[in-house]
DNA sequence: TGCACAAATATTGTATACAATATTCCATTG
DNA sequence: CAATGGAATATTGTATACAATATTTGTGCA
């Protein structure tokens, strides 16, 4: 119970190649989840999702408490997890947060913008424009939320960022229950305006832009009735 | 792996006596912390902790899990788990989020503000000044973030209220770090000075005194040099 | 048929055993 | 004496067994 007097061989630990087990998990799920592989609703048997994964109840226990504590997954008790399916209500206050956090931290990336980072983002918006071209709507999806979050990162506010996270993140959900368009095209719009204004180093014009963004994703939502697009497990979680 | 066709004993499950085990470990570190009983940084042993409350490490595991991601505690693969410790970096961030969210929380809830929320509140106020007075500096100091949790519950945005919750944990173990002056006397005139904003419905009012709250109580952090008050384990979770 | 109740089954909750890894302690050596 | 290396110890990572609970199935009865 003594205190060490010493720095131990623990102060040179490397930490960032070791991914453990469960996160591996979680990333999983969560891809699926964003791509709108799985569909709200879906129940998650621990076993089930276990021998998908090759790994033991343990694990998945572990990264389905996770995804739970980023509201991805809803556990009840003694019943097991399940894919969340956002109310109405929640959608609103998820993107009412996002109207109000992301603007803010546009202002700070475009603030720290460099040449790099407008290169990563570029390069970002032509994945996107690839497919959606390729017409893979999960995947353009995934990268429209991809575009916000990396946004987030160059801004470098790390409190900001993870609250940015699980409303993206949400936002998947979201959008997979209650979309009514068809098209994605004020998506691409809106973000090559947004680069625009980086480009600039505009923070005021980023800000705008990113705040209507926000305000047209909310818009485009039709919290009356939601959509039921379900989809088998095994399939959605199939590595490649 | 066929659906449920027929409503089942589910649906009237009431769910809201029953407190997992994990959680009332979770709730006991918590209350630690939020009291400064335990200091940051402090090694949280899983079998230690598992013989104060009682329970196996499978519960206590769980528990820290949970705490990491509200990021109370930093979890080190292979090496266990710790209450964090925010650099100054973050703490800035902290009391920037803060600053962003709240004073928005606060003009909600005064629009949403009843006599019997002001009646919650009005009792929150004078509990904080017992405790005040009565020099239990760690119990108003939980209160005190208390007022702020119960303004953002009064608000009723659930996104937002558990974003304030997770910045409000994360502010107890950063003023146990650098908070720099002995008086909490702001606090109290802040928090009298918001009441008189909510008893007036003036929402206004409310967000530009939120606003200014935040700034003074960021203002009051020492960020250069740490504070350190380490204390022993087994004493502070001492069940009451 | 439709309902109520009980047995059977399946799933989650928890404890524990063992494996993997880190930390501590001690002897050896320069 | 300091530094190094390695055994001994302690702690966390994971799998699994069993207990507790929910769900499903099946049977009898009106």
């Amino acid at each position: 119970m003594n205190k060490a007097l010493f720095p131990s061989k623990a102060d040179l630990r490397d930490d960032a190649g070791s991914t453990s087990r469960s996160d591996l998990v979680v990333a999983g799920l969560q891809r699926a989840i964003f791509e709108h592989k799985i569909a709200p609703g879906t129940k998650l048997s621990e076993d089930e999702v276990g021998d998908i994964f090759g790994v033991s109840r343990t694990i998945v226990r572990s990264a389905l408490q996770s995804l739970a504590h980023s509201q991805l997954v809803t556990i009840e008790k003694n019943r097991g997890a399940f894919i969340a399916s956002p109310s109405p209500r929640e959608a609103h206050e998820v993107f009412e947060a996002r109207g109000l956090i992301e603007p803010r931290v546009a202002t700070m990336a475009a603030k720290r913008m460099t040449d790099q980072s407008l290169e990563i983002l570029r390069i970002h918006t032509e994945d996107e424009h690839a497919a959606m071209h390729a017409g893979d709507k999960g995947k353009a999806l995934a990268l429209s939320g991809g575009f916000h979050l990396k946004i987030a990162d160059i801004a470098g506010h790390d409190v900001f960022t993870s609250f940015i996270h699980s409303l993206i993140s949400r936002s998947s959900l979201i959008i997979a229950l209650y979309w009514r368009r068809a098209d994605t095209t004020c998506e691409s719009h809106s973000h090559h305006a947004l680069m625009r204004a980086f480009e600039n180093r505009d923070a005021a014009a980023a800000e705008e832009i990113m705040r209507s963004h926000i305000v047209d994703l909310h818009s485009g939502l039709n919290l009356s009735g939601p959509n039921t697009p379900p989809l088998s497990l095994a399939d959605a979680l199939r590595q490649d």
